[in-house]
DNA sequence: CGAGATTACATGCAATCGCATCTAATGCAA
DNA sequence: TTGCATTAGATGCGATTGCATGTAATCTCG
């Protein structure tokens, strides 16, 4: 069926469809994040993110950079917007003692009931704008 | 083997799941596509996409609009991106004289050249960046 | 024809981003 | 211990973005 040698190879047109629907997909969720986490609850699809790996995760104390990781967000940009979630009383900064450069970033009661609040609206837009083309989620 | 109504019902984790894939695939693709195109031909990911479009669509004469919605960037954005194209040499604008609130944007030879010269990196990044887990794209 | 609505693009502005750099704390070797 | 490299996070800076608005041309309806 496939040349010698062919199986793992991929048309160039085919990767770059593949790319712009995932430009397509990104730009659509991401837009409708914005909208409507910003209208209802004042959060922007990245502070969501955090706030959301915080709660997820269980565990309290996150280092700024596994947090710029997991979003994909630079140090710098990390650091600002941690900073932004701190001026809306989300999220404070303790100093770590144990190695008094870093710093724990904990989530605050008030930042539990914002993602809490939150996470409907998130997961119905992500429901809405990123099911229709991606059947093969159906489990 | 699904429970009635189940059929186009998604997991909220496997939706979840999706877009940090989606998100992640995102950020590692744009941002090595930013890093090869700015280093080895000076061009940001969204000016070669735009770029690209002029060239595959094969007319010329495009409105600010049309290419706006092509790259999922706003009006303003495409405004300026076009300003950068044209101190760059790489594309013009011409009054529409049909309709003289509107312009067409036309690539250069110099544009030309420049895209022709960026799209093995373009591909290489996409094939390289995209490619691992994405199989179903096997012809 | 003429006034107001609409459309196409440009631009002021504030926000966010990444890069480079800064500061402070730590680690390591002589 | 002392001095230098390294690491964690903060910050100055320039660039890009979207929103709101401005400007100019077109359209519409009376």
């Amino acid at each position: 069926m496939f040349a010698p040698g062919t199986l793992r190879r991929v048309s160039e047109e085919a990767i770059v469809a593949a790319w712009r629907q995932l430009l397509a997909q990104h730009a659509s969720t991401w837009c409708a994040l914005e909208r409507e986490l910003g209208e209802k609850h004042g959060l922007g699809p990245s502070e969501f993110e955090v706030l959301d790996r915080m709660v997820e995760s269980g565990h309290d104390k996150f280092r700024v950079q596994e947090l710029a990781d997991a979003v994909h967000l630079s140090q710098s940009a990390l650091s600002r917007l941690i900073a932004r979630l701190e001026r809306a009383g989300l999220v404070g900064r303790n100093i770590c003692e144990a190695d008094r450069r870093g710093i724990f970033v904990c989530i605050t009661p008030e930042g539990r009931a914002r993602h809490a609040a939150a996470l409907p609206t998130h997961r119905a837009v992500l429901a809405a704008t990123l099911t229709p083309s991606t059947p093969a989620l159906v489990e």
